[in-house]
DNA sequence: GGACGAGACCGCCAAG
DNA sequence: AGCTTGGCGGTCTCGT
């Protein structure tokens, strides 16, 4: 399955279904509820369809810690959900069914988070990794900024942050680093500042008062990615984030602020990252932002 | 959507 | 000995 190809075809996340194996985490199956399952319209967060799903709906589950669910909805609620959350793997004894029916629903297009252990996370201090359609991430309180990122990508910056809000989360726009680095950090402070500016390897090894290549390296080290790729997410999240609140703001002004280029620069990121063009992005989500 | 020049990435290795 | 640094260069990715 090609990602690029998937992500296009993905469907914006409406309604999630929780998928129970013979047991799971209890903290896990909250994060799911807690950001999924609870009704924040009145501020402004779109409203999902949520339910848990067991191979046997109405039987309960017994969960570590003295607690039990009872899922209400069987397998064939999967058919209907843009976002399945397998909630800890299914082991081949435990429910035999469960890898054939999400790897169907994969197919049809919806999206899966995945807890670690079902895929390879290759060796990345990131918490999380984002292979649209397939979601994994590397322990429970990790998928707390998957889910966030996840509905970030899908319903806007300003979404993720009422939800992180109301969770008594830090908004996913400030992430602690994998492995603790002050030069790094120190860096990663000016250029969020400056993200207009020419940020090449170059320009940043020099802030950091580093050769080019410790600045590749500690920068792997602390934060699981390249200075590129870093430098590139934090302009599209800006770019993202000056179209949401900005409603007069053109696309070319907002390029240029966030450090593009040019405008077909943004377009083709924007593309890539949301499957939809700027304009686009606006129309869908500028209405959800006030003030 | 493809070609191409520039720049980024990273394995390797010698030096501190 | 164990660990970090920084230069080199092949390869890949990005921007135009």
């Amino acid at each position: 399955v090609s990602p690029v190809f998937a992500a296009v075809q993905a469907r914006i996340v409406r309604n999630v279904a929780v998928l129970i194996p013979s047991t799971v985490r209890p903290f896990e199956l909250a994060v799911y509820a807690e950001v999924f399952g609870l009704d924040r319209t009145a501020d402004g967060v779109p409203a999902f369809d949520y339910a848990v799903v067991s191979e046997r709906p109405g039987v309960p589950v017994p969960l570590p810690g003295g607690l039990t669910i009872t899922p209400t909805r069987g397998l064939d609620r999967l058919a209907t959900a843009d976002l399945i959350a397998v909630a800890s793997p299914p082991s081949p004894a435990a429910g035999p069914s469960l890898v054939p029916a999400v790897r169907r629903e994969l197919d049809r297009g919806a999206r899966v988070i995945l807890a670690s252990g079902h895929f390879p996370v290759r060796d990345n201090p990131a918490r999380f990794v984002d292979e649209d359609p397939i979601f994994t991430s590397a322990g429970t309180s990790a998928t707390i900024d998957l889910c966030l990122h996840l509905v970030a990508k899908d319903h806007g910056a300003a979404v993720a942050a009422t939800i992180a809000r109301s969770m008594l989360i830090t908004p996913p726009h400030a992430p602690a680093l994998a492995r603790p680095d002050d030069d790094i950090a120190s860096l990663l402070d000016w250029a969020i500042g400056n993200l207009h500016e020419d940020l090449s390897i170059e320009v940043m090894a020099r802030q950091a008062l580093l050769s080019r290549r410790s600045l590749a390296r500690r920068f792997r080290a602390a934060t699981g990615t390249t200075p590129y790729a870093w430098v590139l997410e934090q302009r599209v999240r800006l770019a993202q984030q000056l179209l949401e609140r900005e409603p007069a703001l053109g696309v070319e002004e907002a390029a240029g602020r966030a450090g593009f280029s040019s405008a077909a620069l943004l377009r083709q990121h924007f593309q890539r990252r949301f499957g939809c063009s700027p304009t686009q992005y606006r129309a869908r989500f500028a209405p959800l932002s006030r003030g």
